[in-house]
DNA sequence: CTGAAAGCGCTTACAG
DNA sequence: CTGAAAGCGCTTACAG
């Protein structure tokens, strides 16, 4: 059966003897229409398995039914889950979504947005690429919603979902405290919103036991090498320590190498907790490793689809919860 | 400047001082009409900012513009950058991708394809999670044409794009045999389209060096436990060799883990390629450990895409090209 | 080369 | 509760 036969509204109507907008507010839910003649068409439309022309119907609404989202960076790990998490929502509500990737190009950002605007979306999802740097705010160029999601933007009352960084701190806090933990290190990337976020919970999580993070060492990025790096230094400077907070997993496994290179154990000498949950993103893998803070980057995307949806769009920053995920790192 | 202040075609018609007709003409580049005019009326047109309205473009053309993309599993890993690839090439020729994530599941399927017709799509891409079973084919479903993608169907003639499996499997030969291996071995999956390519490609690589493989181990799937399994089950029968293809990366990485245990040096003693680059798709990562083959998801997802929209699209399975990438283990 | 007119398939005030 | 009619903003034969 190729294709709806192109069974139309009219056909319905003129086989269930009722005018045109009779047989539309019949399928259409409100509008008072008798018992009767509402199940008469909806029988007849069942019958003749007619589809309405969603094109046409979006045209006379004047509402396209269909969310953008626009990637920073599609290709990049975090943009999956967020997508795929918003989509389904969006799926499910009977919203489409047409999908653009600015692929971090200025050029490419101005079509894509052109492009969203000429097809009268009805709200519009920025996906970025962590809440690590402003992004330029797009919210401007459009008279519909605009939500940020996994990103800071230069406009305040822009709509930001990201990961609660200073819950991800205190996660981390806590679960150290319940396995006996004392003297926290913690290594991290510098000039970071989010480290800083990760560092404040941490803070604040000791403090509730009366204790304050032993060391922090900060460097310029997030990678593996940072955390061999800012690892090594932990070790020289003499500080004791029994638990090392990651600012991420690479962090986290630059500073595992470093340790048991050192002769030390992890996690029976220092417990090692990091922020991502990079392993729960690989599929095929046995064993639990690290122990990590998961960002819950699918609930983030429905959670920020949800907020373009509806009626009442909130401004502002939107901290969305994280979840401790234990590996052998802390509990061995 | 919120949304295009409703500047319609009429409006720039009319400051043209010319019909609808011939303004409608002059902006969609065919039709016959005086270089003046349309001079004149691109000019007016730019100077009010118009922006057609798509949806009532796609309304009137009966074509939407539209391409739907339906994902198996888009949270999968396999997905996200075939989905880049295809949507990117399709964004760059003016379609816009209608995204749904069918989720392995019968039912969303089932509303999914239902939604997608009501939209009018010109073309549709299937999103498999690999060539190594039959998807059920729904190109019946669509009078648009159906393209897949990373899957097999169960329909003879429908377009599939797959990785080719058989490439994979030369290329390793070929570098196995540039850096002097002679003895190699093969640990894969058993029962697997894609597993059985491989193979076969292996086979013919070696074959043109007089060569054949040394032993061939396969198991039920494609794990890290498979991988750990099969090369324990070499070791023990005695049959000696210094390289392993292994059928995917995570075969490869349980075998590795075998291998040093027993006290091999990788690559000195037996040099391992995989197949997927799994390492590729792990930003910040340093240096390449596994040699392997990358499958290219991203571009198979854009020659499916090419093909999708082209007026001749193709039928049948077409194998897209692979490249290797070499790392530590063959090339110390 | 240019324009008047019909039509794409719905929705939605407005009357009755 | 039901229907006639206008309209959404374009495209596209068809005349001229």
């Amino acid at each position: 059966m190729p294709d709806s036969k192109k069974v139309t509204l009219s056909d319905v109507a003129k086989v269930a003897g009722v005018s045109l907008s009779t047989a539309s507010k019949a399928l259409n839910g409100s509008a008072r229409i008798s018992e009767a003649t509402r199940a008469r068409i909806e029988e007849v439309a069942r019958r003749l398995d007619f589809q309405p022309n969603a094109l046409a119907q979006s045209f006379a609404r004047g509402r396209s039914q269909t969310i953008g989202i626009l990637t920073q960076n599609a290709i990049g790990t975090w943009s999956a889950p967020i997508l795929v998490g918003a989509a389904s929502y969006l799926g499910r509500h009977e919203h489409a979504t047409l999908f653009y990737d600015a692929a971090f190009d200025a050029e490419v950002l101005e079509a894509s947005i052109r492009r969203l605007r000429a097809r009268r979306i009805d709200g519009l999802l920025v996906i970025g690429d962590g809440p690590h740097y402003n992004l330029r705010s797009v919210t401007h160029s459009f008279s519909v919603p605009v939500t940020y999601v996994f990103t800071s933007t230069d406009g305040p009352d822009d709509a930001t979902f990201v990961p609660d960084g200073v819950m991800a701190g205190r996660l981390a806090a806590q679960h150290l405290l319940e396995i006996g933990r004392r003297r926290v290190a913690h290594l991290t990337a510098a000039d970071d919103i989010a480290a800083t976020e990760r560092l404040q919970g941490l803070t604040e999580g000791l403090a509730a036991a009366g204790l304050a993070p032993v060391a922090v060492h900060a460097q310029r990025d997030w990678s593996e090498e940072t955390g061999a790096a800012t690892a090594t230094a932990l070790l020289r400077s003499g500080v004791e320590f029994d638990a090392i907070f990651c600012g991420n997993d690479h962090v986290a496994r630059g500073a595992e190498k470093v340790l048991l290179a050192a002769g030390l154990r992890v996690p029976d000498d220092v417990a090692l907790v990091g922020v991502d949950n990079w392993e729960g993103t690989i599929v095929g893998q046995g064993t639990r490793h690290l122990t990590t803070i998961d960002p819950l980057l699918s609930r983030l995307g429905t959670a920020a689809a949800k907020d373009v949806l509806s009626a009442d769009h909130v401004g502002g920053r939107q901290p969305q919860p994280c979840v401790l995920v234990i590996g052998e790192t802390t509990v061995g």
